[in-house]
DNA sequence: CGTACCTTTGATCTTAATCAATGCCAGTGG
DNA sequence: CCACTGGCATTGATTAAGATCAAAGGTACG
């Protein structure tokens, strides 16, 4: 909404946070200069929706700042996420006909967003970006699958503890990777069980656990303290 | 090894099954001539790997015939499948370090396969190409994210029925999308158990009860037949 | 034939789901 | 300022699904 203004502005990607590290990191100056005219600024509020699973694929985005769950649903309604974007990441099906999962805000964010066929007009016409984006989904898939493996084989246990350190290195905590990390969860424990494949109780029944244990605090419902990361890596197994 | 005397054939690639299908679709003559120069056929027995998880990735290839799983394994011991191949699938991780998961033939396969120096090299320099992969990996992202939904959310019936219903659809069987297919499973009870993240008693005892609800029957080991589509995408839900 | 492996079947146990309260805040309005 | 409300979260009791342990059947292959 406030983006409108300076829609066509000529330097609006030269102030973006993620121009070095999202897909459009390679491109030349020119070449940005053009992407501009096809794309758009977006605030959105936690809680807020991007995309709904089975639409027709419309939009696609690249996330400069926040945290957004991708999410799809089982027929009788419960819900399974199926993964969680963060900034410089891509979202959004090129290429695509149909939205193949729902885009949800967590926290307050803000997201770059394109009219697919623009986008993918774009993209085909430069293969630098294109190559970009192919690396990021090749990581992608791969992040995808290991978390496989975790729906698969890992117990609640397993499960929550993987979920807390994958959170410190995604949100990039400070703390130098050492103890005492202090987190801020994007997500509510509702959430983290759609996430991880479990209900609320078994997901607050572990974080208690582990509090009292001594592997973690709870400050607060949002926050976590990471209190013994090698015993919480020993968990994860 | 029958193939290393044709490595060189010019019309290597005009007698290919997946010419059409695969990755290399687009490419004109001349450049299928130069990727020829790169490539090489190799045929896999029945349980023989291709790739070992952690692997430097040396290699990536297309799939010609037969069926590959990916996997990867939990630190102790116990696997989880992560995917299967099939003809025309790309195999590999291209324009990374190690390899991400193991690669093994459960049926006999031929697989076209690249040094992936070489492929990455090709692959910057032939955009059709890299489109192509594009559209493959955000397809097969797709697809891994739908199994995901599977594992974290459905019981060991849903399961198995969803996987006896791509098994029929990917493996393209005969029987007109109708009841009286026959399909024979590239994948012992303990592979699948693997894929659905189960035991093997659980899905012996899965095909028992559907076998005993008229669902499918169950010739010998290997075979399954679809007595009633219908019923089984209703369990798959 | 016999052996070895895979699969099926049965009995029991464990984990996490489900069902059911209760507790804890944050925000609202009296 | 405090009591009330409503939405999360925690905790407890019970249940159910699937894992585990154990044994016996099949089938394939030498």
């Amino acid at each position: 909404m406030t983006a409108s203004t300076q829609q066509r502005t000529r330097h609006f990607c030269d102030t973006c946070a993620i121009r070095n590290r999202a897909i459009c990191a390679d491109l030349e100056n020119q070449e940005i200069d053009l992407l501009n005219t096809i794309g758009r600024r977006r605030t959105l509020a936690p809680g807020e929706q991007l995309l709904w699973e089975g639409d027709e694929a419309v939009l696609v985005a690249n996330v400069i700042d926040g945290v957004l769950k991708l999410s799809t649903q089982t027929s009788d309604g419960r819900e399974q996420i199926l993964g969680l974007t963060y900034p410089s990441d891509f979202l959004g099906r090129p290429f695509g006909e149909t939205t193949p999962y729902g885009v949800e805000a967590l926290t307050e964010a803000q997201v770059c967003v394109f009219e697919r066929r623009d986008f993918d007009r774009f993209a085909r016409e430069h293969p630098r970006l294109e190559h970009r984006l192919l690396e990021r989904t090749l990581a992608e898939l791969d992040r995808t699958r290991r978390w496989m493996l975790l729906l698969g084989r890992m117990n609640a246990e397993q499960k929550l503890a993987a979920f807390l350190l994958e959170m410190v290195d995604r949100l990039g905590v400070n703390s130098a990777t050492d103890n005492g990390a202090a987190l801020t969860l994007p997500l509510s424990r509702q959430q983290i069980a759609d996430v991880l494949g479990l209900t609320i109780e078994t997901v607050s029944r572990q974080f208690t656990r582990m509090k009292n244990e001594g592997l973690i605090d709870l400050p607060s419902r949002r926050e976590v303290v990471i209190l013994d990361r090698g015993a919480l890596e020993d968990r994860a197994a």
